[in-house]
DNA sequence: AACATCGTGGAGGTCAAGATCGGCGTGCAG
DNA sequence: CTGCACGCCGATCTTGACCTCCACGATGTT
């Protein structure tokens, strides 16, 4: 180990080597990849636009000749990462055609989602620039668009009204969101595969026979 | 006039009247309550110190009088309105002894706070500030607490492993948080108590009968 | 091999927002 | 009537972060 390391109060990243000179698209895509280690690392307003520079190993105005700003460059990763969560969803729904494989599915989709390396899901889950509404539109869309998806099979199979069915979608999504979260931060107690499985089972046992009424 | 209203950028909010001198324990509760509206409807980033202190109807320096500075502030709302969740949560779940009552009292307990009237789960589940480590403290302490009360349930009632009744329980609480804050912001399509009767009855379609393994 | 060109780098401007200092008015004791 | 104490305000300072201007060096051509 390079040990040392972690005290990332504000540095503990090593910039990449000053030199290379590279094409527009290649530079592009590597700010962008220097701008989500930064931002995942310290949120939108402690992450400083000399961080993401510093990181990409270039200067200031080579950054601002690609993105017109720091909130521009926010958006195009956010959008990204909103899009990949959606995509993966509606995918996971539309694999099978068995509800309770598409509960286990789309549950591993939000583990797999929250487990990826580079930490794109904290700019979804745990934004600091939810006053923006550029921004609090694209995050409430991701729980919004998967949980009608969701809400159209509920519906679809128990015939329950569009409010309640709008409803239980989006609790089952933040029961997804949330336990992949925590299961996240516990640090590998238990393998994803297996954290996945059991909240899937546990929604699928509250989800499978609606609309009867229930126990007595 | 009074009137005239208005226009600070995007605020609705008038401030009280300016004149009135009054004793430091009453002018720091106020300040308080102008503090939370604030934050709530804007955030921590976006909201300014004048913002508060001019809508308390005082200049910043009385402000700096009675806090150190608007971290302080931020904290001294944050902690009662996490105190608040976490102990009626305790309070829910030892008012019975039935495991079906117990979660439907839980549920009601976090619509009752998304509902209340000031709106400060704000500050909890919508925080702005999660890079601030003592924030990010007291707000995963929310979910961690609750959790855990709920866990040891689980685990006494089901024998699961730690691990797994605490993992169960925090999707509970993950499906608590998130599907309140939605139906919140669906403004009342659903009356408050038949939203978390429906959401406590797919919670405990889902937990009731563990460890037994599953369907046919 | 020498020159023109274009991208790069360090140093600086601007501005918003948190945090503070001398003066003012009011009420009370002597 | 007069001096004092207390709470309050307008005006200011400073910090920090986003965003551009003058020198340098590498590349492609003749």
């Amino acid at each position: 180990m390079t040990a040392g390391s972690t005290d990332t109060t504000s540095e503990g990243v090593h910039p990449r080597p000053r030199g290379g000179r590279m094409p527009r698209r290649e530079r592009r895509v590597q700010l962008l990849e220097s701008a989500l280690e930064v931002f995942v690392a310290q949120g939108y307003h402690a992450a400083a636009m000399d961080d993401i520079a510093d990181r990409a190993g270039v200067s200031k105005p080579v950054l601002y000749q690609h993105f017109p700003g720091k909130l521009d460059l926010y958006l195009a990763l956010l959008d990204t990462s909103c899009d990949l969560i959606i995509d993966n969803c509606r995918e996971a729904l539309a694999s099978t055609t068995d509800n309770r494989d598409r509960v286990t599915a789309t549950m591993r989709v939000f583990y797999s989602y929250v487990a990826s390396e580079e930490g794109a899901f904290r700019l979804v889950f745990e934004s600091d620039l939810t006053s923006e509404p550029d921004v609090r539109e694209r995050v409430d869309r991701v729980t919004t668009e998967c949980a009608s998806m969701i809400a159209d099979v509920i519906r679809t199979d128990t015939g329950l009204p569009d409010e309640a069915s709008e409803l239980l979608a989006v609790s089952l999504v933040g029961m997804a969101q949330v336990s992949a979260r925590f299961w996240l931060a516990g640090g590998g107690q238990i393998a994803q595969d297996d954290a996945a499985t059991l909240i899937a089972g546990l929604a699928w046992r509250g989800i499978r026979g609606y609309p009867m009424t229930d126990d007595h």
